[in-house]
DNA sequence: AAATCTAATGTAAGCGCTTACATCAAAATA
DNA sequence: TATTTTGATGTAAGCGCTTACATTAGATTT
């Protein structure tokens, strides 16, 4: 490789003729040098070929521009979206962005939340609010700015993210409106995860406020997989009665879910009714589309770096910001059969 | 926030009553250092909740166990899963994952490496081999080793992936193996994107080899989207003699290029085959099922990190590991209609 | 013109860590 | 026992940068 030595500020310094730290200035703050000087340390800068070192830097400054997200997984269609614009925005700012992954598990959130802590980071998003306390306070010991997105409303911290309940109700409320009278729901596993017992929880109130009583609302958890979705939706029609529409924590969900139906001879909606959450490409592919929650998710990775940002610099901001979400009815619900199998 | 300054080395090695540097090896060294000495400070790095002050340590060691990965977007299934995989592993390795995203644009792609590379990244994942070599020259003047993943075939450097250009042809052999005669292809944009421009020419050779000429298999190239696929698609069906066989490039412009069909009263694959290429969730699930090649994203995210990571420790490797694809007949795919539109 | 202020730049002290080298005691060898 | 070797630990010099403070010269005020 090279044999240069890699050019350091002094180098910059003496080759521009003055201090390393007016160099240093012009690149932090240049307008506390006179455009003179600066210029000339500019142009030292440009044919040394010279970048900051970034170690020296973090250790100096105690700031690294850098940004964590630990996430469950990017091989959630929600999240890759919403990480995307999170980087997009976080690289206007000069911020770069560290990635990390829990799998839906708290105890490799909090194992990553140190990694986290020991790359400096200067500040993290992290998934929802349902995690232990202790993970909590170890962000806060630390003094590190953090930020639950995909939610909101946990009992403190800031949020970025949409009422994941009040979507879920919405939603069930369509579906009543059709007549249903025997739900059922797929959630996602809600251990540890409020996006998913919310949407579940505002399901069951929906339910509860049209007179619903939980017998008439079995639900199975299932992790977010086609298949998983695809077995419960199996266990809910072999019950008595048959449920007449089925309402899953999310798309991937509900797409097993028709896919078993499409199996079993089920028609859709004709037969059974099924709903989904977070309106992914998926969604408007499959036949008949999805009826689902469309979320936001480019729109709330933005606005989650932004108040990140925020929250790094000290700036005033609100404690959470909801992003709006809308229903959207498509082919996979509809009325109930006339005649319900027993 | 915290009062408590953030335990050092320093106090780490006054609590234990050792030196710094014995702490120091007791992190990185362990059995450098005698067990009753390393009990006692890791019993004080315990109590202390001492964590590697990250600056610090990359000024001093001059590395960071840090990895960059500059991919076009997250937004397209198949990077945000080899990603995800690729971070799993690196993670196993103590190594944290950098993201920066490209946009496809090269100029972009060049700024992500200057970024990474004043972050210290120890090594960097890129994606194919085609950009300027400015570029490439960038990251070995700075020592950087860096990997193309995704595809194989650059004339050098290191690569992890598949083998496009036969992928392609292999599954335009399947399909002019159902006799198709006028071929057609909506490929990726090809300017700079060697896994597009690799496919374009699988098929074209493979069309070659069966005797069609230039003209029996026209190509349009389209950003990597429904509706670009959808209108793709729609050019070429207004085409005389129409096609009776649209290989896409992706299964994303394959998805849009059925949709249109569908809009068109177009029926697949009674009149037209539609083909498409990674096997993402989408290709299972839209009706009928698409036929396309499977590409195991994951494990060639795996086997990417441990390349990188080999090449960062210096120890030999191969120049490049490809990763086995296959073609998946599905329903998409059939013969000509007999009395094919004029 | 003296006194005061201001803006531009320099000086130099670290930031927390790793590591080459020095030291020392115990083990191995002569 | 004297000598050499070995292994564990300590000493201390940076790594490249930022920034509080000091210095200086020119602008402004009295």
């Amino acid at each position: 490789m090279s044999d240069f030595a890699k050019p350091t500020l002094d180098d910059v310094a003496r080759a521009a003729g003055v201090s390393t730290a007016t160099v240093s200035r012009c690149l932090n703050a240049p307008d506390r040098v006179i455009a003179p000087t600066r210029e000339r340390v500019m142009k030292a800068v440009e044919t040394l070929g010279y970048t900051p070192d970034f170690g020296g830097r973090a250790l100096a400054s105690r700031r690294t521009n850098t940004v964590g997200a630990i996430i469950p997984t990017m091989d959630n269609a929600i999240f890759a979206r919403g990480l995307q614009s999170f980087q997009e925005t976080l690289s206007l700012f000069g911020k770069t962005l560290l990635v990390a992954s829990s799998g839906y598990s708290p105890a490799r959130e909090r194992e990553q939340m140190e990694v986290m802590a020991s790359r400096g980071v200067d500040g993290v998003l992290l998934i929802g609010s349902a995690r232990p306390d202790s993970s909590v306070e170890f962000l806060r010991r630390r003094g590190i700015p953090f930020l639950g997105a995909w939610n909101i409303g946990g009992k403190d911290g800031h949020f970025v993210g949409f009422d994941n309940r009040a979507a879920a109700a919405e939603l069930a409320q369509k579906v009543l409106a059709q007549g249903h009278q025997r739900l059922a729901m797929i959630a996602g596993i809600t251990q540890m995860n409020d996006r998913a017992s919310d949407r579940m929880e505002g399901v069951q109130a929906a339910a509860e406020r049209a007179g619903l009583n939980r017998d008439q609302l079995p639900v199975i958890e299932a992790a977010y997989t086609f298949d998983d979705g695809a077995r419960a939706f199996g266990e809910l029609m072999a019950l008595l009665p048959r449920p007449t529409a089925v309402m899953c924590g999310n798309d991937v969900l509900a797409v097993g879910a028709m896919q078993k139906a499409r199996e079993l001879g089920i028609r859709v909606p004709e037969d059974v009714s099924i709903t989904g959450f977070d309106d992914i490409d998926l969604a408007s592919v499959v036949a008949p589309e999805l009826t689902t929650v469309r979320v936001p998710h480019r729109r709330m990775g933005q606005a989650a770096a932004e108040m990140l940002i925020k929250l790094i610099n000290k700036q005033p901001v609100e404690r959470q910001i909801e992003i709006p979400t809308s229903v959207v009815e498509r082919g996979t619900l509809g009325p109930p059969p006339a005649d319900p199998p027993a």
